[in-house]
DNA sequence: CGGCTGACTCTGG
DNA sequence: TCCAGAGCCAGCC
């Protein structure tokens, strides 16, 4: 039977292949799937639970920043996951693409 | 079907 | 890398 899944399952599934220590950005979600906004992408994610299998601390936006998605709290939160996976920041929370970058 | 929304990205300054 | 404006497209009401 034929699942036509929405659009933002399809993303989970892509976030939940970066490896642990890499990050990606919601452009290059999009570019990968095609079929998709960057706005989605991080649309999608905001839609996720706090309880999931979707690393979605993973990814961030182009400059390797952390998108200060309105509360705040979240924000702080998926900067220390991603130190815990071994990922390093600038001092202005900035990860390095050159380094961390997924592909 | 149409309008609104959003954790983005691009271009120009 | 910051500010402002425009484009982007699926999901929801």
């Amino acid at each position: 039977m034929k699942r036509e899944r929405p659009l933002f399952e399809q993303i989970y599934e892509l976030v939940r292949q970066i490896p642990s220590g890499k990050v990606s950005t919601y452009g290059r979600i999009a570019q990968i799937l095609g079929t998709c906004s960057a706005q989605m992408v991080g649309f999608a994610l905001a839609a996720l639970p706090e309880e999931t299998d979707v690393p979605w601390q993973r990814v961030i936006n182009r400059f390797g920043k952390i998108s200060p998605h309105g509360h705040g709290f979240g924000t702080v939160i998926q900067k220390t996951l991603l130190e815990e996976e071994g990922i390093r920041f600038d001092l202005s929370e900035t990860v390095d693409l050159s380094v961390f970058g997924w592909f």
